[in-house]
RNA sequence: AGGCUUGUAGCACAAUGGUAGUGCAUCGGUCUUAUGUGCCGGAGGUUGUGGGUUCGACUCCUGCCAAGCCUACCA
């Protein structure tokens, strides 16, 4: 019976399972991993060696981890991990975003916190536990994915310690004058008389009054010497006390039309719709004249004696209205940013009530409402009314109360971005980005900034620690501030509220604008990404990290974000970018290319996958995409990472198991004494350490992922561990032979086990505990390989020609298989009659190629075969002769069913 | 509307301006000495789309379409 021999067979043994089951025992390894100190033994091992910092941005500590985070984190363990294998010693402090308005409103929704009645440090407090709570949680699930670094020491925004270095760069900010007050139109809502966020703001249907409304120009122009009126449209006929300019767009073009000789002004293109709504008969048109002629003429308000000038928006449409948009700065973001280029006045005539006050003139003390019936009335009574309709549209309202919220000008801070933009653009060109267009949109970005608004009108978050003097005039003091600082280092920034402004300034503080000594408390807070703007001071520096990082690694929208705020600080502080290199990911869409979201259902969860599959098979996700641009994740291409997960580990597990009794330090066999075919997987092997290498030093971790998949798939499990089988199994174990291969297996098998560690950290580790004589503890301490220079480059010509050939006679022995000559190549008789340079190279080969081809029998001879290929023609016929019971090879004769090497070998 | 980006086989990715490839999936075959495994082979493409430059375009230019990030707009 052949399973006789079976047991003399050496075939492999191992207990690394076939099956991760990476579910359950990820948590289980990972557990182990912080129980040794396992992060903190890689630090040590690294302790002299140069450093590396990829300095983490904060997520917001709000709600279950994304699939965008997952991506995001994994990333950035690939290239810590892959640092410190590299030898850098690479510390890792993640951090919080905790402050902010998303917190304050989980509050209030799910803790059903009534925000007018609680007291402000009360509500800061909870505010606190909640973020903490959040963190708390979401620091689990990054660790579920196997995020290795200092998770019991990170920097969180909300932090005293981290506060106080906040306050410090506005401190350094202020000294150097960047720091200003102006008036900026926002949210606010009337009926809470609060500012409001963007988040804070609900669009409903709203009926409102639209007015077209004529006002008188004061030129004559030389190409119309007659006079005219502008014509706007509003739905908002409050503002127009406010209006201070009319805009027009400089590439649209102008007419000047007759109507009951009455001369206006419109877009030409809106003509026609004009003479429809407002029921025009004869319309005469006379001239046209582009936009861009009319900046700088100048027109009577139509309520008060005032001249405004025409001025050029980019916003101005001819979409609707008239091509002629009133203008109030004080209401309306475009206005605003208009006004500030021509330096208009930020007229707001409403208090916070949504009345009008004293600049409003006669309308003083009505409510907007109110005021929008006085105005039309006005207008239409001095005939500068065209048109009064109704219209419903959808409009901003205050998202707890309901009511119509309006744009309103109030007193903001603002950090200066123009005296710092040559140096950030400077910076920008300094820094390194991948992709490399980071730079370009990075710079248009910068380019394009206007002042940052750094105050919001809230409680969850930094105060802005400035005093009012008694004349109202702000003290922007370096060291009062650095003063505050130190106070909250110690305090916490609940300070501000808790105590008076007496208690909070230095001891025996004046100033001449208080002669009293009284001083008032700013009470606007500082805008969220300020907080993390800074993160370079307070989770970077503070934690004895150097100053700039080597790595910031974000998504794609940080340009605007992260990437940006940390540049501006950074500069504005040390004048110089907080980062050397910026490598950006893309955002995880669905299957078809979507974005996620709940109302579609497409949202794919990484807890669950990680649950279900693995938080490898996730990494190995993330490898295997090009995360540079956007990158799709579906239940199919989970799939797909599972299936090439499969072959990754089977293959190691058939190499552990072909290594069961190799001990490296007694076995090894030199290179120059391996078998030829042995040196070519060698060097093969050592070339993908090269490329792979290169690839992680650029970031680009799907070409490793390539690169070492096509390896284990097409060098080792198609060729080199198939046709080995028949030695390894076969001969004595301590044949040269054998030893030769197990050589390279060995080798390959560590060395892959440590270009897949940054992907798949657990499966490693698992596989390394079972590799046979491993050096250390655990797979993480293990250093990259390094590529070796053997100069046998010749070798490998000469071999991946011959991988050429042997497609060649693969598919001849295919074709015998599909005619039935043969089943299993060892049944074949395999005969080569090969010319020119296939002869030449064959007659090189110094191995044994029947054993390569899995033949029973093999010849090279003169002649021409049935199968006929390029200087090469094949024949296939069944081996003649007796089968040995042991090695499965034909053989002319066996003795006792063994051929004859199996028989020596049993003796 | 603007800035930036992406579009190659079912999927993930390649291709100094020079015959569109690799892996996975699929289909067929084969082994049972890697067995929830291994090996071999086949099929699969008007490179989103219309123009242009060129002897030659996946690659360069341009219009359009689709998708994504960030701005802005809705008077």
């Amino acid at each position: 019976m052949s399973n006789d021999y079976k047991d003399s067979l050496l075939l492999p043994q191992t207990k690394f399972p076939m099956r991760g089951n990476l579910g359950n025992n990820e948590p289980l390894m990972q557990e182990e991993w912080n129980k040794i100190k396992l992060y903190e033994k890689r630090l040590a091992k690294n302790k002299k060696n140069e450093e590396y910092v990829l300095h983490d941005g904060p997520p917001y500590a709000n709600g279950d981890i994304h699939i965008g985070h997952a991506l995001n984190k994994v990333l950035k363990d690939f290239v810590l991990r892959y640092k410190s294998m590299k030898g850098y010693y690479t510390r890792y402090v993640p951090g919080w975003d905790t402050h902010g308005l998303p917190i304050e409103t989980a509050l209030v929704r799910t803790k059903k916190v009534n925000r007018n009645l609680i007291d402000k440090v009360e509500f800061r407090k909870m505010c606190s536990a909640y973020a903490l709570e959040q963190v708390e949680k979401q620091k689990v699930q990054f660790k579920r994915l196997g995020i290795l670094g200092e998770w019991n020491n990170p920097y969180i925004t909300l932090d005293a310690k981290y506060e106080a270095s906040q306050l410090r760069i506005f401190a350094n900010m202020v000294s150097k004058g960047l720091i200003f007050k102006g008036l900026k139109p926002i949210f606010w809502s009337p009926s809470s008389e609060t500012a409001l966020a963007e988040a804070e703001i609900e669009y409903h249907d709203k009926k409102s009054p639209s007015i077209y409304v004529a006002m008188d120009s004061v030129e004559k122009l030389d190409i119309f010497e007659e006079d005219f009126k502008y014509l706007i449209w509003t739905t908002t006929p409050w503002t127009i006390p406010a209006n201070l300019a009319i805009a027009v767009g400089d590439q649209i073009k102008y007419s000047f039309i007759k109507v009951n000789n009455v001369n206006y002004l419109v877009a030409t293109e809106l003509i026609t719709e004009l003479t429809n709504i407002l029921e025009w008969e004869n319309v005469e048109i006379i001239k046209e004249v582009k936009g861009n002629k009319l900046e700088g003429l100048t027109y009577k308000h139509p309520l008060y004696d005032r001249i405004s000038p025409i001025v050029l928006g980019h916003h101005v449409t001819i979409e609707g209205g008239t091509g002629l948009v009133h203008t109030a700065p004080g209401h309306g973001e475009d206005d605003f940013i208009i006004g500030q280029q021509y330096g208009l006045d930020i007229l707001c005539p409403v208090d916070s009530k949504g009345y009008m006050t004293a600049e409003a003139g006669k309308y003083e003390g009505e409510f907007i409402e109110d005021c929008n019936k006085s105005v039309v009335n006005d207008l239409h009574d001095l005939g500068y009314l065209l048109k009064l309709s109704w219209i419903t549209h959808s409009y901003p309202h205050d998202w707890r109360t309901i009511k119509p919220v309006i744009f309103r000008a109030t007193a903001q801070w603002f950090a200066s971005i123009e005296s710092l933009k040559d140096d950030m653009l400077k910076e920008i060109k300094n820094v390194t980005w991948y992709p490399k267009w980071g730079e370009l949109r990075m710079a248009n970005m910068v380019k394009d900034r206007k002042a940052w608004c750094i105050s919001r009108q809230r409680t969850w978050g930094v105060p802005i620690p400035v005093f009012y003097n008694e004349d109202g005039t702000e003290i922007l003091d370096k060291e009062v501030i650095n003063h505050i600082a130190d106070i909250f280092e110690t305090e916490g920034s609940n300070a501000w509220y808790l105590k008076t402004a007496k208690e909070l300034l230095p001891v025996g503080y004046t100033n001449p604008a208080s002669p009293n000594g009284v001083f008032i408390k700013e009470t606007d807070i500082l805008d969220v990404w300020f907080d993390s703007g800074t993160s370079h001071h307070g989770g970077m520096k503070d934690f004895g990290l150097p100053y700039p990082s080597d790595l910031y690694l974000e998504g794609s929208d940080q340009y605007r974000g992260w990437f940006n705020s940390s540049l501006s600080t950074g500069v504005a502080s040390i004048g110089e970018s907080p980062y050397k290199t910026c490598l950006t990911h893309g955002f995880v869409l669905d299957g078809d290319g979507r974005k996620m979201s709940k109302s579609l259902g497409n949202v794919i969860d990484p807890l669950k996958i990680m649950k279900q599959s693995g938080a490898d098979i996730l990494r190995l996700w993330v490898a295997s995409v090009d995360y540079q641009s956007d990158v799709r994740i579906s239940n199919d291409m989970m799939k797909q990472v599972s299936e090439s997960y499969r072959k990754i580990r089977n293959t190691i597990r058939f190499m552990l198991g072909n290594l069961f009794d190799f001990d490296p330090s007694k076995n090894k066999v030199d290179y120059k004494d391996l078998a030829e075919v042995d040196q070519y997987l060698t060097l093969k092997l050592n070339d993908l350490v090269k490329k792979t290498i290169n690839s992680y030093d650029h970031f680009e971790f799907d070409t490793v992922y390539r690169d070492i998949t096509n390896f284990v798939t097409r060098e080792l499990s198609a060729f080199y561990l198939d046709f080995t089988k028949d030695v390894l199994y076969i001969v004595q174990a301590n044949n040269h032979n054998r030893r030769s291969i197990q050589t390279v297996l060995y080798d390959t098998t560590l060395t892959l086990l440590k270009l897949l560690t940054p992907f798949l950290p657990h499966t490693t580790h698992e596989a390394y505990l079972h590799l046979p004589h491993h050096q250390y503890s655990n797979m993480y301490l293990e250093n990259m390989p390094e590529f070796v220079e053997y100069g046998d480059q010749e070798l490998i010509t000469k071999y991946d020609r011959f991988m050429e050939v042997r497609d060649n006679i693969l598919k001849a022995l295919e074709e015998a298989r599909n005619e039935k000559v043969i089943g299993k190549s060892f049944n074949a008789k395999l005969t080569l009659y090969p010319e020119g340079e296939v002869k030449e190279l064959l007659s090189n080969m110094n191995t044994n190629l029947g054993q390569i081809f899995i033949v029973s029998q093999f010849e090279i001879k003169e002649g021409t075969g049935k199968y006929k290929f390029n200087n090469l023609t094949i024949d296939v016929e069944k081996a003649e002769g007796e089968t040995c019971d042991r090695c499965w090879q034909i053989v002319e004769k066996t003795h006792n069913g063994l051929c004859q090497r199996c028989e020596n070998i049993i003796k």
